[in-house]
DNA sequence: TTTAATTTGACTAATATTGACTTTTATTAT
DNA sequence: ATAATAAAAGTCAATATTAGTCAAATTAAA
């Protein structure tokens, strides 16, 4: 019923697999041909679908037997990932940006699913909208990092 | 059998879906069309009948594929005492205010102390500190407002 | 009559698709 | 070894495909 364009559907195809292994390699024509798409759209797919901030690092490789290779990170220390997560966000960041990295941080398991939908809630485009489409995104940012910040200690 | 204005009529088609399946999806062109009306009058169905306070979640996504997705959702029983809550909100909040609403939903069993304390740290002075103190107040109503809506159901 | 609800459409925003052109790497021919 | 060619993947901008917003116009209700 749902997700009927083809970027949804490669997402999917590429998740099954990485539901069972650690990583996926493909060849880039191979899954274009096999899904009927010009062979650009499988980077669009890995651009907003496989980020760093989804817990995904793609490794590629051209020319003859060339490649691209999607593996499924762990992030190491709490402590690390959530500076390194507070350097990716910077003064703004737009909702969805914003959504995976909660969602990174749910599967860290640093959150639990309630507080993740809530700290969801509180940052989406509707609580946020203003005449200034920036101060959105700012707004955004700082209620981000404060929570970030926030779970580097407990109680 | 009164009112038979297009709205109410999408309506009870949309509800008429909802009542044999927990969710509805759409693609908003095509409802137009069924009804004979414009595609923006399927907002106005949704955002004056399928509120969270009647128990429905909305999500929507825009392009090739794109959707209008409706759930219904089990509101809970503390689903009026949210809407005494939202009320002496208003349009804005100053962060005393705010800590103190906190602290009675925490009370009243419906947040835990970690959830009570990351959404405290989301709504505080600093975080929310801007040039204009009025919008400090006006963010931070949004963001408890939010918030509340999203107490009214599970998962 | 005054107010609230509905209808409409022009404009905006988000997301997806496509293809021409570029860059990198490997292989083959000289 | 080197140069030419082939075989990948990358980039980017144009276009297409949705849904959202907002306010004016219309209609219904009080």
């Amino acid at each position: 019923m749902q997700s009927q364009n083809i970027s949804d559907i490669i997402e999917k195809y590429l998740k099954s697999i990485l539901a069972d292994s650690q990583q996926v390699e493909i060849k880039r024509s191979e899954i274009a041909e096999l899904f009927n798409c010009v062979p650009s759209q499988i980077n669009y797919v890995i651009n907003t679908r496989f980020t760093i901030q989804n817990g995904y690092v793609v490794k590629s490789k051209r020319g003859g037997g060339g490649y691209i290779r999607i593996v499924k990170v762990n992030l190491l220390d709490d402590s690390d990932v959530i500076d390194d997560l507070i350097n990716i966000i910077g003064d703004e960041i737009d909702f969805n940006k914003a959504f995976q990295i909660i969602q990174s941080v749910y599967q860290e398991g640093m959150l639990t699913r309630r507080e993740s939908n809530l700290i969801i809630s509180s940052i989406d485009k509707r609580t946020l909208a203003f005449e200034n489409r920036q101060i959105e995104k700012i707004v955004r940012a700082r209620i981000l990092i404060s929570i970030l910040n926030r779970l580097r200690y407990d109680d």
